[in-house]
RNA sequence: GCGAUCGUAGUCUAAUGGAUAAAACGAUGGCCUCCGACGCCGUUGUUGCAGGUUCGAGUCCUGUCGGUCGCACCA
């Protein structure tokens, strides 16, 4: 099915064309004046200049070009030079009709479905995830649902960090507390355990540990190198045991992803591609791309027409291991060798902003991704406490992801208990429920460049705009249906009706955009713009619900039509927020 | 120092270069014998500053002030 304004902008063009003018200024928007009109179109002001005419000449040629239409059942040329519009009724029900029959209510497939490697992740082994890994969590997942939505091909990676000094640092530690250890016995050739011998808990204890000392104790330090020397070698010994630290790490985070309804399709870490390393260095040196410089290896990524400094992509350090860049360039060359992707989206810190260009200055200059791959780039903003400045815990640490995950559970708890009946055990699964809409929604509804300030209480709020108000819209269209029902109708019968009332047809004008929404959501990489959507969708069903009694309509045409549009509606509300990343449940 | 980025009601967030800058929270006044009042209808109040481009600027350009962030061997 057509984008709504792009049927609208076809009639208007051709009214254009029909008085004499280009096409192209026929060009449909929504309105900025509702108290005016629904659409508008400023093609007459923009062709003043092109056909030396007053505007509001060409704008009532046009008008009266439109007379009859069935598209528009109101077209008023207005000083200077507006086209003001509103669209027929019987076409905007025949637009719901189609809407209704179609897979995911008109939202056409691509002409040619791209194959998207999306990395989101960013944890690091032995590490509990922390509030920033929330956001990449949350926006790099709905990203994933709604480009997958629209019909692409997404790959999820969580891009584990298990290959620097932390790594090294974790093993050290393990080594000071089991020195006997047979992964610490060079001499030893028999297997590894397969059982792992510690916990999360301990790996969680040790790192912090490690790493603490390792800045006090430069012996320590040289040891924890050397670790970290041994495991990037793959010596067998600390290879396995570093291959335990990362099982024991994934099986932790997952759980904690899965409390946010997000995971991944590949658990690849920077080890993953150490095999690489060599040869993709080798490669740059060969294509005369990279050189030394200052001891280190480096790719000069500097172009022309830069007004910055840009510092040169390092490749490798000067004691010749590797970093940052170069496991993510080594992943690059493992990405496009494994899954030719069309396009590579990373969702990071915003900090990150300048690294990324480097590297993917980087990977083009050399060639390691050809000028087909489309290299995207998402820097999100911090989540902030009430005074503006990052997230803490009461006492200043850094607050968990798993207890910011369970403070919000908790209150949301609270806050379903205190006004209504429900046995414990459901309170605690809707609270479950409500809560992640609360949290998902509460960043999302941000753009994601954007820090934003986390409170709690207006998050779990079922006033306002957020997740919970969302949700219990959809449960209140989900109990009228339900009385439908029981009345003995039949919703999958019901037929949609020409809108009568304002608020009815403002409710149908909202659903009728749903695939234009979806598909600039899905090119702009902007989960935002749904909920804006949705929630805009939510506000003209409660005015609409307002002023219509649906259950009590005596005629049983115009009831079966109300019901029809509480369906799409219904529909429509719950697809938008599943690719967002959460559900509704059918009592709160 | 160089660079990036942001600056919108009391607070928090919107706004493909288009008309009178839009919601929410807060404050405040109404609306339940009626499908979920966790709702609806009102009132209140905003583009850091100075220029420029444009028929038209929160949006583009220049300067300026303020915040945040980044500037090769961390990730």
């Amino acid at each position: 099915m057509k984008k709504l304004l792009d049927l609208l902008t076809q009639e208007m063009g051709q009214a254009f064309e029909a008085a004499g003018y280009d096409a192209a200024l026929g060009k449909v928007g929504l309105s900025n004046r509702p108290d005016l009109c629904e659409f508008q179109c400023n093609g007459a002001m923009a062709g003043a200049k092109q056909y030396h005419k007053a505007p509001i000449m060409i704008a009532n040629e046009v008008a009266a070009k439109l007379s009859g239409s069935k598209v528009f059942e109101e077209v008023q040329a207005v000083a200077p030079g507006f086209l003001n519009l509103k669209i027929g009724k019987e076409f905007l029900k025949d637009i719901l009709v189609t809407m209704e029959s179609e897979p995911k209510f008109g939202l056409e497939a691509p002409e040619k479905p791209k194959k998207i490697v999306i990395d989101y992740g960013g944890a690091n082994v032995a590490k509990p995830l922390h509030v920033g890994h929330l956001r990449s969590a949350v926006i790099g997942g709905s990203i994933k649902r709604i480009n997958r939505y629209v019909g692409h091909e997404v790959i999820g990676d969580a891009h584990l960090g298990d290959w620097g000094l932390q790594m090294g640092l974790v093993l050290v530690g393990l080594k000071e507390r089991y020195p006997d250890w047979v992964y610490f016995d060079e001499s030893y050739t028999g297997e590894y355990p397969k059982e792992a011998l510690f916990t999360i808990s301990e790996l969680e204890e040790i790192y912090p540990e490690s790493s603490k000392r390792s800045k006090v104790d430069p012996e320590y330090k040289a040891k924890a190198m050397e670790a970290t020397y041994k495991f990037q070698q793959g010596e067998r010994g600390y290879w396995a045991l570093g291959q335990m630290v990362r099982e024991v790490s994934i099986k932790d985070l997952k759980r904690v992803y899965n409390a946010l309804n997000t995971g991944f399709e590949l658990w690849n870490g920077e080890s993953t591609i150490k095999d690489l390393i060599p040869e993709m260095v080798q490669y740059m040196k060969d294509g005369g791309y990279a050189y030394i410089s200052e001891g280190a290896l480096v790719v000069d990524v500097k172009e022309e027409t830069d007004t910055k400094e840009m510092p040169p992509c390092m490749i490798l350090k000067s004691d010749g291991a590797s970093l940052y860049n170069t496991t993510d360039l080594a992943t690059i060359m493992d990405r496009v060798r494994n899954f030719d992707p069309d396009q590579i989206i990373y969702v990071t810190d915003k900090r990150q902003d300048l690294y990324f260009q480097q590297v993917f200055r980087c990977a083009r200059k050399t060639k390691l991704v050809g000028p087909d791959v489309d290299l995207k780039w998402i820097g999100f903003g911090t989540v902030n406490g009430n005074d503006g400045k990052p997230f803490k815990t009461r006492d200043g640490g850094v607050m968990r992801l798993e207890n910011l995950i369970k403070d919000t559970q908790d209150e949301m708890y609270r806050k379903i208990r205190e006004g209504r009946e429900m046995s414990e055990e459901e309170a605690r699964k809707t609270a479950e429920q409500v809560a992640l809409a609360a949290l998902m929604y509460g960043d999302l509804s941000n753009q994601a460049s954007k820090d934003y300030i986390f409170d709690l209480d207006r998050f779990t709020s079922f006033e306002g705009d957020t997740g919970p108000y969302i949700l219990y819209t959809i449960v209140r269209i989900k109990s009228i249906l339900t009385k439908y029902a029981e009345q003995g109708g039949n919703a999958d019968a019901a037929k949609l009706q020409v809108a009568q009332s304002d608020a009815e047809k403002a409710l149908a004008m909202q659903l009728s955009q749903f695939n234009a929404m979806m598909e600039g959501a899905a090119t702009e990489l902007a989960p935002q713009r749904i909920c804006a959507f949705v929630y805009e969708l939510a506000n003209d069903f409660n005015r609409f619900y307002h002023e219509t009694k649906i259950l009590t309509e005596e005629d049983e045409v115009k009831k079966a039509g109300w019901i029809a549009l509480l369906s799409l509606t219904k529909n429509v509300m719950e697809d938008s927020i599943k690719v967002l990343g959460f559900e509704a449940p059918d009592k709160m």
